[in-house]
DNA sequence: TTTGAAATGGCTTTAAC
DNA sequence: GTTAAAGCCATTTCAAA
């Protein structure tokens, strides 16, 4: 992939709402070109889509945990991922290697809550959990590393001078 | 909260590029209404932004692991996030109850940069590791959990319909 | 094939009710 | 919360490199 495009795909990661037009200046492009280039990263699966980052707290889901689950009877057809994607409470789903079969994320209101939630993982999916509570997240959903370096590009305009330039 | 709140939310979070328009349409709202709340969302810090969901495959970053660590020597200040901050490679960091003192999400190219970014976290906050590799991701980073549906309420075109005025 | 510039329709944003 | 209006942006189109 190309710098612009990694530098596009950075910019959005921070800012999913940046107008093109500031885009474009940001990468040194006209807005047409980013405009296009954005079109081709969704196409092609690279940005899969936009979402708002929201505050758990404030949505009165401030526990967080992780809940290690492997099936309570292995001969079963492994199918923990589908029998567990209708409860809300579990942000994410990761099939892992190592002693457990599936890690989960959730987020629930309170300690009630999860004992409830834990309950109905094991009975719907058949397995034994062991949970590690979130005591508190120092960064979480970082941009991901991104290499882009923009040259200088020559521009019309002199009148903005985007992030990325060489220090002058 | 309220429940037009929550489907504001909802909404957002399932796609952060909605338009005011849509978003009115969607919670039976007016667009300026719909706006105000969702002004009123981010002052309050609800939502804190917005975001372009990648995929960390065509960003060359297909190997996602889990990094339990626990200092080596217990009795030093304990400030491994900020420690390991720099490192772009750790997507999140989590402070748990249990075994380890903090649990890490990475993203990595492959095994070689994993083994890199392990001695490189070993080194840099002088810890242990233990290492969970994420072999498929059923799902991640899905909409919490909201308990208003408003679905029914959307109008399609018709401009005077006044909607949730029972008081006028 | 990719980029740059202009025009239009739609959206965001503010003000008034 | 609603309506209306003004300004800005997204999207398309076309010309040029």
């Amino acid at each position: 992939m190309e710098d612009i495009d990694r530098a596009i795909v950075a910019a959005l990661t921070g800012d999913g709402r940046l107008s093109y037009t500031d885009l474009a200046e940001r990468v040194g492009l006209s807005v047409s070109a980013v405009h296009q280039r954005v079109r081709r990263l969704e196409q092609r699966g690279v940005i899969k889509g936009y979402s708002a980052r929201v505050s758990f707290e404030a949505l009165e889901l401030p526990l967080t945990a992780f809940v290690a689950i492997r099936p309570f009877d292995p001969s079963q057809p492994d199918d923990a991922p589908e029998r567990l994607a209708h409860l809300p409470e579990i942000d994410s789903c990761y099939s892992v290697a190592g002693e457990d079969f599936y890690l989960l994320l959730v987020r629930v209101a309170g300690p009630a809550d999860l004992e409830r939630l834990l309950q109905e993982i094991r009975t719907s999916a058949n397995v034994t959990t062991r949970t590690t509570v979130v005591l508190s997240t120092p960064y979480e959903n970082r941009p991901p590393k991104i290499s882009a370096e923009l040259s200088g590009r020559g521009r019309s305009r002199s009148a903005a001078e985007p992030a990325g330039s060489t220090a002058g």
